[in-house]
RNA sequence: GGGCGGGUGGCGGAACUGGCAGACGCGCGGGACUUAGGAUCCCGUGCCGAAAGGCGUGAGGGUUCGACCCCCUCCCCGCCCACCA
């Protein structure tokens, strides 16, 4: 055994060993129960940063844990290659997609390996293969047939700096969610998945999903957003058109004092009375040229014009002006709203300023009544008890909007409806490196979806790409030209391709049989493995791939492909490595470190120690030099101690039971270990705790001078259960030092499938223990007891302590509280 | 504005179900070994205090024998959403 710990040395070793084993392969150990351990497959734009390796070790550690407990683990890896980051970072060195990728693949798997990933390498799938993507052309087929993807004309996301159109989940502020690109409204055709249909199945399935954050399920939920509330129309005064309002308060509308329409609205034109013309005219065209995130912004002042028409509340029969102002989105409801100064702040705001009446309609449950409206100096938003409300007065709010909904369906002007803030996921992209859309389009059958049978459309290796807005494929003749797949005339393919997250949405099922040229996966498979145990990921995929993965699920599911409607048990977001100055790692702030150079200086191991040690997964962490010297000091001084104990590696294991004194304590601190890490893991992946531990255990070992064998064989025992508890995190030194151990019996076993060690309950208990002794709540002294003392026995060893008895000297005892191996409080007079 | 987290030593973080706050690591101080130490080992390390003791989990209040933990009021930080009718 090398005197020193040199992780250069053993590390490759093992990991071609494991490899050589297969030892990472699912579908091993067919009698055992299934786990699907999934990470996020990784983007390969560029290197791989901290950031993965965080994730992965998180996963890996997990992975092998349950290996370990016996279970036949599914823990698969790929790549999610296409997509527009990637176009992007080859065009801005003028490559092709193809290549870079590929070489930032090879570098990827590289970097994987050498941190010792447990990973079923042979399931590895790449989406930018054909064999894969001809699946989301199957899926796209099946979806259309199905009617959930159709083709819309219509107002899009274009990024300004991508030069396509992007769905609305990846607009952060008007701005493209990957490049920050100035996002603007493109009317445009494009491709899109109906997820509104599923979205009160989705928000549904949300509160099933009770392993997944919190924070996630509500970040869903609001991104969904369904709102409950009433339509109502308003007939225009005059005219035949109705403007149809969406409300949330209907049990407000008695005080309705004005409609607002959004610029864009339909009727806006047909309104406005001659005389207004040119201002509404006016006022439109600059709301058209205003940006959307200054027009409608919370900060925005609140703008509007007056139409000259009027319409009619059908509850009153009274008649309210109309106006457009900025602050009402064509796009949410209706796009107009009924007005309630009193009651909504925009209303109120806007009513002041363009001196519109104000008429209270809410009065609260209890306490001080509402002064009416020009008294008012803010809305009251609250829902409360209606008032000059005709038949409707003096009830609850709530059922004043059941009542005012019952009555508008019955008058057939409007009634209870629901609004969703989630809108259909256009996945059109007018650029090269997607799954191109297998249509064709022909004069006389119009988009006519590529057979089954002659799939996939594979992307042509030759496109130009240009990023100038226009699809690259039609540069591409021997592309575009083709012939109707139905009557053999000449057509012509979409050359639209799918936004990746397209490929992200149902990866994790491939993996169940990565290489099936029939289907997409194998449904018997599916029901082994699936749903996916434990996902880890980051939080910013919330409302994106965490949606559609579990929209496309529930197509799966519905298409009978697997037995449950979500896709995955538990989730886990990982927080975000920082660099040493705890700004995010960035070339930018010249912070950024690299995975490979730290492993090529401290090894796999101490990097995955930093990783799993440095906090809980979900928070963030700031990577720190000195930390991670701590931790290959600590794996330094583990080594040292396997060395120094060799005499140690021979004891009989039954010997152990006859150690006393200190080597009891040892046997029950190596207990009391197993026990801490295994619920420490099976809990709540307490990864930090669980290494903090070993850390205790080692501390301890590091001060016995164990003689005999029954010494011996204590420590035997302890070293056996630190090498192996040791083996998710740091496996590779773990790995050594357990062959070292265990000698050339073991030599064709390995550690990454032993068992996991079981606890001896009688030893994770002590034998004596300290109770704590207070006096009034406060600490004045500890005894020690034997752990089965009785409370009586406790009382008289902690009332013999002279300090505590100069506590209680002279004072009444009121009463005694006592906690069974903890505390003994005396609370006295005075 | 709404939602969700969070606030504990110099730092990262521990703390069972309301029961000895600060495990473990870093850093720092002291010592040993050494030609040397940025290697290694040992000791110490919440704050004030010479000590006795007192004070301490963002602030203030409450419940309790006992509160980082439960309740109320407030402040601050992070993330997500946001003129959503």
């Amino acid at each position: 055994m090398n005197e020193r710990y040199e992780p250069q040395s053993i590390e490759t070793r093992w990991q071609e060993r494991w490899a050589r084993a297969g030892v990472f392969k699912a579908g091993r150990r067919p009698q055992a129960e299934p786990r699907y351990v999934l990470e996020m497959f990784p983007y390969p734009s560029g290197a791989m940063h901290m950031g993965h390796a965080r994730v992965y070790t998180i996963g890996d550690a997990l992975a092998r844990w349950l290996r370990m407990r016996g279970h036949d683990v599914l823990h698969p890896i790929g790549f999610d290659a296409l997509g527009l980051p990637a176009e992007n970072a080859a065009i801005k060195d003028g490559r092709h997609p193809a290549e870079r990728t590929a070489e930032n693949i090879v570098s990827f798997r590289a970097e994987m390996k050498r941190l010792g990933y447990a990973f079923d390498w042979d399931r590895e799938i790449v989406t930018a293969d054909p064999s894969y993507y001809r699946w989301n052309h199957w899926f796209f087929v099946k979806m259309l047939e199905k009617g959930i993807v159709y083709r819309r004309q219509g107002k899009a996301n274009w990024c300004t700096g991508c030069m396509t159109v992007i769905a609305n989940e990846q607009v952060v502020d008007q701005a493209c969610e990957r490049c920050s690109s100035q996002v603007v409204d493109k009317v445009i055709g494009e491709w899109a998945f109906r997820i509104t249909s599923y979205a009160e199945q989705l928000l549904a399935g949300l509160d099933g999903l009770t392993e997944w954050p919190e924070r996630i399920t509500t970040m869903q939920r609001n991104w969904i957003g369904k709102s409950t509330g009433a339509e109502v129309d308003f007939a225009v005064q005059g005219g035949a058109e109705k403007i149809k309002v969406f409300t949330t308060r209907v049990d407000t509308i008695f005080g309705c004092t004005y409609v607002v329409l959004a610029p864009e609205h339909p009727l806006t034109a047909a309104l406005t009375r001659p005389e207004r013309r040119p201002e509404v005219e006016a006022f439109v065209a600059r709301m058209k040229k205003t940006e959307a995130a200054e027009r409608t912004g919370e900060g925005a002042p609140k703008e509007g014009v007056f139409t000259g028409a009027h319409a009619v509340n059908p509850f009153t029969g009274e008649t309210v002006p109309v106006w457009i102002a900025n602050f009402v989105l064509a796009e949410y409801g209706t796009g107009a709203v009924m007005s309630v100064p009193a009651h909504d702040q925009r209303d109120f705001e806007f009513a002041r300023k363009y001196a519109l009446p104000v008429r209270t309609v809410i009065q609260p449950v209890a306490g001080e009544r509402t002064p009416p409206g020009e008294l008012l100096a803010a809305a009251t938003t609250e829902d409360g008890v209606t008032d000059g409300s005709g038949a409707f007065s003096a009830l609850p709010s709530a059922q004043a909007r059941e009542r005012m909904s019952a009555h508008a369906a019955a008058g057939r002007f409007g009634g209870s409806t629901v609004r969703w803030h989630l809108r259909d996921w256009g996945f059109s992209r007018q650029r090269y490196w997607g799954t191109p859309i297998p249509i064709i389009y022909c004069e006389t059958h119009g988009a006519v979806p590529v057979p089954l049978d002659q799939l996939p459309v594979t992307l042509p290796p030759q496109a130009i790409i240009t990023g100038t807005g226009e699809p690259p494929l039609a540069k591409v003749p021997e592309f575009v030209e083709t012939t109707c797949p139905t009557c053999g005339k000449p057509a012509r393919r979409e050359t639209e391709t799918m936004d990746t997250f397209v490929d992200s949405a149902w990866y994790y099922a491939r993996y169940l049989s990565p290489r099936d040229a029939t289907q997409p996966f194998d449904r018997e498979l599916a029901r082994r493995w699936l749903p996916v145990d434990v996902y880890v990921g980051g939080p910013e995929h919330a409302v994106m791939h965490l949606l559609y993965f579990r929209f496309w699920h529930r197509v799966m599911h519905e298409l009978g492909l697997t037995a449950e409607p979500e896709p995955c048990r538990r989730l886990v977001t990982q927080g975000i490595v920082n660099g040493p100055d705890g700004r995010k790692m960035s070339k930018r702030w010249n912070n950024v470190v690299a995975p490979g150079y730290m492993v090529d200086r401290f090894g796999a191991d101490t990097v995955r120690l930093f990783m799993l040690f440095a906090a809980p997964p979900e928070k963030d962490i700031d990577w720190s030099d000195e930390q991670v010297d701590g931790l290959f000091r600590f794996l330094t001084r583990v080594w040292r101690l396997f060395h120094g104990r060799q005499a140690c590696f021979a004891a009989p294991e039954a010997a152990a039971a006859q150690a006393s004194g200190p080597f009891l304590e040892l046997r029950r601190r190596t207990h009391r270990t197993i026990k801490k890490v295994t619920e420490g893991m099976q809990q709540d992946l307490k990864f930090n705790t669980a290494i903090s531990a070993l850390m205790e255990l080692m501390n301890e070992l590091q001060g016995l001078e164990p003689n005999g064998e029954a010494e011996q064989a204590a420590v035997r025992e302890a070293l056996l259960a630190l090498a192996t508890l040791l083996a998710p995190f740091a496996p590779h030194v773990a790995e050594e030092l357990w062959h070292e151990m265990q000698g050339p019996a073991a030599a064709d076993r390995l550690l990454a499938e032993e068992p996991w060690p079981a606890f001896d309950a009688a030893l994770t208990v002590a034998d004596t223990v300290t109770i704590a002794v207070q006096v009034n709540g406060k600490l004045r002294g500890d005894v020690q007891v034997p752990a089965a003392a009785t409370e009586a026995e406790v009382r008289a060893a902690a009332e013999a302590q002279e300090k505590v008895q100069g506590y209680l000297a002279g004072k009444a005892v009121k009463k005694v509280v006592y906690v069974k191996g903890r505390l003994i409080n005396y609370v006295v007079a005075g």
